[in-house]
DNA sequence: AACAACCTACGAAAATATTCGTAATAAAAT
DNA sequence: ATTTTATTACGAATATTTTCGTAGGTTGTT
């Protein structure tokens, strides 16, 4: 699995992941939400993810609807080997000590989170 | 705290961090071990990073030594908040839980893992 | 002294990512 | 029917990052 979206594209497959299906102009009102943004721009990146296969669409009247075809856990997973190899040198157990280290959980993520540790020993 | 160094400039912190302190040449041997890059490519980075105050540097003969001005600590603590925004939209228990879902820990980070949670309870 | 080997500075090319203007077309409204 | 509005396609401008060539200087070698 190689999936890299740039930091643009992230922002829309998280509308995608969200809505499920979605115009460019819904897109771009999630977006414009948070920013500034032209509608031509989000269309521009649609249509290059289309290209690369990011996302599908299909034609209804005289729209597009997209689809996310990547899914959210595994472009997070693909993301997160990436950010461990260049910013924990490949530790993933680092990273997780740094996580928890500043941010305090809550008593239902530690209970999560000491269940996963329990199916390790 | 908002350290964002580049992919580039990531890959010679992380040489700064091991080596402490390093010419150009130096860091530019370290980063040819892992792939091609020309000498005036690191020379050009790392007086980018200069003026960014990433590094500092002292003249030493006809050199100029380098070392890092950010810590390896809030250089990653700085990149992982980011990471977990645009990522994992801003769930640090998440990204651990993904960490940890992907990754079997060795018994002694279980531990430490389990140390660290304990001061939460 | 002349030459080779190195260093830094710096401009600019190349690669990548982001943004938007304009044109063509189709639907909707008047 | 004409005009307004919404949509896609696409080229190109802009911004950012990465790469390197060339020039100018200093040290070391012959």
């Amino acid at each position: 699995m190689d999936i890299k979206p740039t930091d643009s594209e992230l922002e829309i497959l998280q509308v995608l992941w969200r809505l499920g299906r979605a115009t460019v102009r819904e897109v771009n009102e999630a977006l414009a939400q948070k920013r500034e943004i032209g509608y031509t721009t989000t269309l521009k990146l649609m249509q290059i993810m289309f290209e690369k296969k990011l996302v599908a669409r299909t034609e209804e009247g005289r729209y597009h609807v997209y689809k996310a075809l990547v899914s959210e856990n595994d472009t997070r997973q693909s993301l997160l080997n990436r950010f461990v190899d260049t910013t924990f040198r490949g530790s993933a157990m680092q990273l997780v000590m740094q996580a928890l280290g500043s941010n305090t959980p809550s008593q239902e993520e530690l209970n999560e989170i000491q269940k996963l540790l329990e199916t390790y020993k």
